[in-house]
DNA sequence: TGTACATCAGTGAACGCGCGTTCACTGATGTAC
DNA sequence: TGTACATCAGTGAACGCGCGTTCACTGATGTAC
């Protein structure tokens, strides 16, 4: 989150922290993940670190910035594992074939992100927004994961792939499709194996690019995923 | 919820009150409504109502189980207005524009449902899940959401706006979608009016439906949305 | 119809709890000279 | 290099709070005879 500006070894176990800020938001993550998000405190955040309650407050205005500073390093992670998946692809630059998978995997990273995270994708959406420092922090990483969706499609229509005019307003359907799997698998309205969220992200993904005027023959197969919620 | 066992007239300012159980929701309802999912507690409810704290306890175990009795009446009430939005559709009933017209519908009504009662729906798909006699209600109420879309779905190959090998496993990216802007919307990531939630259904209704190799030609038009929601 | 009594549905006081936040304080740190 | 001092980053005790839950109780209700 923010650059550390503390002597190379650790700090002795001593008075001053020496990396308080990160050492909360860091215990904090934890705790979230432990706890979820609505049964973490400020308290017991300050008690796994080692410190007293109040020592909190000297960088952190009141729980919802902790909850804000967390929320922002969510989507610089989140970010992160996009960029990491899309410099990962096997496909030519450029190609039509590159396109596709990268609109594949950035949706395949928003939904095994908050598989693996499920409290912390629930921070980032929940009702504590980062604060300006947060936010300047998440500017100057570059891309936010809306601006890499954006990009993505962009990529589809230059390979042509998808038509311009198909492309208008594709962002929002395709966001709410990702979002609305990662909800129901982190909520647990919705139970799937591993492989059966990959088959069922790669069988939506088929049918988003072809309802956006993608031909059959430049998709990928796809198994689609039939599971009944109320069974399980 | 449950029918009330009481006398014409509602209760006189007494002792007993006579359907505590049915007030307790209802005032829960108002609360989470007010205060969101997980600022409301028991004491308040039972405060609302004007019945000591412990009056709560001879209706429910514990406070999870009258969020589990919300979460129960929210589906129902889901239900019924998807039912309602269906029985109330002028297309001809059998025909293929009928069909696509009552898939567009039960979308809306998730999402309008979700927009109009934020807090129901999340404790619907909050922690808490509905206790034994609250499923028994919901299952004598009929058909559950999941079911109301797997009709639907069934309709549209009936009408053969939809090809059966398209229909299998459609039911997780629509479903998947209304969820994710639903969700979105409530949790204030996306902010859309309600014409722009409007074409936004529409639009993302014509894309899916085009994904299930729907023709075009059968599609009603539909204005895509393009908005930014770093820009609110 | 009247009465005794079991059952039901509330009361209200109390329990212990952990919370967020404040505050006067003190030990450690780094800087100026 | 040594010392005085301002500043920083912690302590720990305390505040008031509302919470979920329990419990001995009591007033109201309905039923059996």
């Amino acid at each position: 989150m923010k650059v550390m500006k503390r002597s190379s070894a650790p700090r002795k176990d001593h008075y001053h922290h020496g990396d308080l800020r990160n050492a909360l938001v860091e215990n904090a993550l934890r705790l979230v993940a432990e706890r979820g998000p609505e049964g973490f405190s400020l308290r017991e955040a300050a008690r796994a670190v080692g410190v007293s309650p109040g020592a909190a407050y000297r960088h952190f205005a009141d729980k919802a910035a902790l909850l804000g500073a967390l929320s922002a390093d969510g989507h610089a992670r989140m970010v992160a594992t996009m960029e990491h998946a899309l410099a990962h692809l096997p496909e030519e630059p450029g190609s039509a074939a590159r396109a596709i998978a990268s609109f594949l995997a950035i949706g395949a990273a928003y939904v095994e992100f908050a598989v693996a995270h499920p409290s912390h994708f629930r921070v980032m959406f929940g009702p504590c927004k980062p604060g300006e420092d947060d936010l300047a922090c998440l500017a100057a990483q570059g891309r936010d994961t809306y601006q890499i969706l954006v990009d993505v499609l962009d990529g589809l229509v230059a390979t042509e792939v998808v038509l311009p005019e198909a492309r208008i307003g594709a962002e929002l359907p395709v966001w709410s499709h990702v979002h609305g799997l990662a909800s129901l698998l982190v909520d647990g309205a919705l139970t799937l194996s591993s492989s059966e969220r990959h088959d069922a992200l790669r069988h939506a993904g088929h049918v988003l690019l072809r309802g956006l005027g993608c031909s059959p023959g430049d998709l990928p197969a796809a198994r689609p995923v039939t599971v009944d919620p109320r069974q399980r």
